[in-house]
DNA sequence: TTATTGTGTTGTAACGTTACAAAAGCCCTG
DNA sequence: CAGGGCTTTTGTAACGTTACAACACAATAA
């Protein structure tokens, strides 16, 4: 490899190379330009020999079409806009969740852009600013409450979109979900199955309704075998790793001590573990953690613990395919997936 | 809270409200369509009096310029595409780097497409296509190498970008890094100061120009303590942590081992962590730990480290107002920044 | 033969904006 | 008061696409 300089061209805009339009191919095949246009968008009204012909000179002059006019004649812009907390969000969930998506749009022609909130007071100013603007197709966001003011809104506006995780509306509207009812009964099943007598389960609070299904999940498990629950409601999606830290040392001050943790994500797990360590207690030894596992770094996690997956890139793919059926207009039966927990994972190494 | 039931408009797509126009704010204001889009995009040849006429009748209306034909007539997008790596990413890398950009680019009407590369053998594929369907004015992507083909093909082109890293082209071009040269050398004084002898340095090949930089910058401070540097070079940034793993048993298996560790990354950390458990070290008792922060959460690694920030947030809003300098032409000395780490931290709690 | 249907294809008119050349005023100077 | 220079405004023509109505032309039916 050699050093090598480039002589940029002249002018500071992107070179702009001519590039063939509709009419040129148009032209060049010896037909009308509406022809080309639907020859090339599969329109059944034109001949089959036709179609062939126009391809092959449309590919032979590269010629690609103008999103801008597309967009501008149809009113459709091809972009899905998601809405991201990036202040607070999960160790891998926007790398994870991002990834899936992409790869459930690969081919669609569909972009994805980003639109941080969470900075905002007026959590609906984004959704607003996408609507105003026309700068999507459809929304996504996360972070679903039981009575969300954007579902309610979007609802309202009849603008497409898809959330990820459930609301309490009766109004039916798309969405992709983790089962964490059935998470958390596994969870505390398999603390109560080390023998764990007083669980405490480490998550957002109620505000959520991924909150909702956590608690009456682990509610559930305990009443059934029997076992204390105590679940900390000060903790936030938007709390500090500090604040969490705070939480747990508070409720252990008590009487009776939790001797099984569950933690509902990454940074919780982190957190917690950090917190038993630092108290001098060793899970697998006086107390169990089981942790939810979204991406291969949990297993690096030690002590070592048990974790139940979420699939948080099958979770973005199905998204994406959500978010395309809800834009063509299909059921709602096909708009609304709920994942299940495949099951345990014990550490492989 | 109660249960509502929205009745969705009839028909599936979102509810086209007709939005008034240049010519609607054009007729009710009593001007031409000319300048009224001058005004509103603050020309300096319109009078000041038209000009708050003009916006007066543009508030009263709401209007709001259409993207779709501003780009289709002006050809720009007003769309900064970051091409990212969503199966190998430092764990608070995307969120952290994406949120940066985000403020960077609040107000100025900019939006950021995602588009997940990683997957394709060819590389240049995704910036191809943005090229060709001119989906983006400016592109920004990571993990750049020394001879990066990616900054090859877009100086060739004269497409404007920005880097995350630098390169070793003697053309000058955008970029935003962080000094992993003199984080590095930081890094080996800090465990030389405890002591140690045999530094390793986990951090992938030298395939990408930080790890050179991260190599001299250790290599430097090794030699000027007279102590001993270790380099694994089958580590990459695309390693599944098992691999990681693997590598630093490999290591240890010889017969001096290292005894302290710089960490490039807090997925690294995190790993080397988990190894020294794994085989019964202690950071702090036989051998130290030190390790790039990107987020709060190194700050409950266990057990405790010392760490030295990188601020990914900050990358990320220098690297938004580099691309907007780039896209207004400004010299090249606007866009180039070097961030230097702040300097240690040890662990507050 | 003439009307009827159907199959392909065409021309024109938008979509909403900005670039450009031209013109309308206005003020000043000679 | 004619002419030149200035400021401010205007009309027209794109940008590249798709929707729509209309039109050929053949095949079929009356």
């Amino acid at each position: 490899m050699t050093r090598k300089t480039f002589e940029p061209n002249s002018g500071r805009a992107a070179e702009k190379l001519p590039r063939p339009t509709l009419r040129t191919v148009a032209q060049e095949a010896g037909f009308a330009v509406t022809t080309v246009s639907r020859a090339l968008a599969g329109d059944p009204r034109i001949a089959e020999t036709t179609r062939e012909r126009v391809s092959e000179v449309a590919r032979r002059l590269g010629y690609v079409p103008n999103r801008a006019a597309q967009r501008l004649r149809t009113g459709r812009t091809k972009v899905i806009s998601l809405l991201l907390n990036t202040r607070h969000e999960f160790l891998s969930f926007t790398s994870e969740f991002l990834g899936g998506m992409s790869e459930g749009l690969a081919g669609t022609g569909y972009a994805i852009t980003i639109t941080a909130d969470g900075l905002a007071d007026d959590r609906l100013e984004a959704i607003r600013n996408i609507r105003r603007h026309s700068l999507a197709d459809a929304i996504v966001f996360t972070r679903t409450e039981c009575f969300d003011e954007r579902v309610r809104y979007l609802l309202e506006h009849n603008f497409p979109f898809a959330t990820h995780g459930r609301t309490d509306f009766t109004t039916p509207h798309p969405y992709v979900d983790f089962d964490n009812e059935v998470f958390a009964r596994m969870a505390v099943e398999r603390l109560v199955a080390k023998g764990r007598k007083h669980i405490c389960m480490v998550m957002p609070n109620e505000r959520y309704t991924f909150g909702q299904h956590l608690r009456f999940g682990a509610r559930q498990a305990a009443i059934s075998h029997g076992v204390q629950l105590t679940v900390p409601d000060r903790v936030d999606l938007d709390s500090e790793p500090d604040e969490i830290a705070a939480t747990l040392r508070s409720l252990h001050a008590g009487p009776n001590a939790p001797d099984g943790y569950v933690c509902v994500g990454e940074v919780m797990a982190l957190v917690t573990l950090a917190y038993l360590n630092d108290i001098g207690l060793t899970p697998g030894m006086e107390i169990d953690v089981v942790a939810k596992r979204a991406s291969p770094i949990s297993n690096h996690f030690r002590p070592r613990i048990e974790t139940i997956d979420e699939d948080l890139r099958a979770t973005g793919r199905a998204m994406a395919k959500v978010l395309l059926a809800r834009i063509d207009g299909a059921p709602m039966e096909d708009m609304q997936i709920l994942l299940k927990p495949e099951g345990a994972f014990s550490i492989s190494d």
